[in-house]
DNA sequence: ATATTTTACCATGACAGACGTAGTACGACA
DNA sequence: TGTCGTACTACGTCTGTCATGGTAAAATAT
C-alpha cells in the first residue's frame, strides 16, 4: 500500500490536531492514537512531530496548557484545550484546503 | 482570498512540474507561467523553488535537460524533458494524492 | 517475582524544501 | 536612456519533520 509521505501532510498536522481537540481536551499519547485510528492506519505521526507541534500551537496561542489534578497515579500528562485562536485558525485552513485541493487536482490525473 | 500554505503544496511541488513536462520538454519561465495560469492565479511558484525542483529531480532522475541549439539570441535556455522514472514516480504520487486527500478529509469539516 | 510492554513525555541535532534577497544578462519598447 | 520582460543562478535563513536516545511509572505476561 502506498504510503503517504510527511511532506504532504506537513502543512495539515496543526489542523488535524485541533480537529481533535475541538471535541474536547487532550493528551499527546491520545490524540497520537486518535490519529492512527480516525486515519485508519494510513498516517501514524511521529511522537517528535506531536509534541513540537503541541509547543509551537501554544506559543502561537491556538492552544493551552493544563495538567489534571484528579489524575491518577504520580504520572505526569500535559493536557490541551483549544483557544478561540485555534478555533478561527482551524476554520481558516479548512477554507484554505478546499482551494489547495482544488489547485493540486489540476495537475494530477484521476 | 485565502492564500495557499507552501507547506501543503510542498510534497507536491514536483509532481505538478512533472504534469507539465508529460505533454512535452520545457523550461523554467514557462514552467512558471504554465502554472499561475494552470491555477488560475491561486497559486504562483517562487523562482528558486522551481529551478532547486529541477536540480533535485535531475538528481533523482526524474528529468533530463538539454539546450536548445536553434535559440534565438545568446539568451541560455535549459530545457527539461520527463524520463520513465518520472513518469513513474508521477504515478505513484497520482496515487498518493487519493490515499493522502482521503486522510486529511476525515479531520476537515465541509 | 521478574520481565516486557504500554503509557507518557522530552531534549538534541540533522535534514530537506521553501523562500528572501540579490545579482547577471540580453532583448524589446517607449 | 530607462524600464520591463525573459531566463537563470548563488547564498543564506527558516521551519517542520524526524532519527536517536533518554526518563519513568503502570499494566500485563511469564
Amino acid at each position: 500500500m502506498a504510503e503517504i509521505s510527511s511532506d504532504v501532510i506537513r502543512g495539515y498536522n496543526d489542523t488535524i490536531i485541533l480537529y481533535l481537540l475541538l471535541e474536547g481536551p487532550s493528551y499527546g499519547y491520545e490524540i497520537s492514537k486518535r490519529i492512527r485510528t480516525g486515519a485508519e492506519g494510513k498516517y501514524i505521526i511521529k511522537e517528535t512531530t506531536l509534541y513540537s507541534a503541541f509547543t509551537r500551537m501554544e506559543k502561537n496561542g491556538y492552544i493551552e496548557s493544563f495538567t489534571d489534578e484528579v489524575m491518577s497515579g504520580g504520572k505526569k500528562r500535559t493536557y490541551y484545550r483549544i483557544t478561540d485562536a485555534g478555533r478561527e485558525y482551524y476554520r481558516a485552513k479548512c477554507e484554505e484546503w478546499q482551494l489547495t485541493k482544488e489547485v493540486i487536482e489540476k495537475f494530477i490525473a484521476r
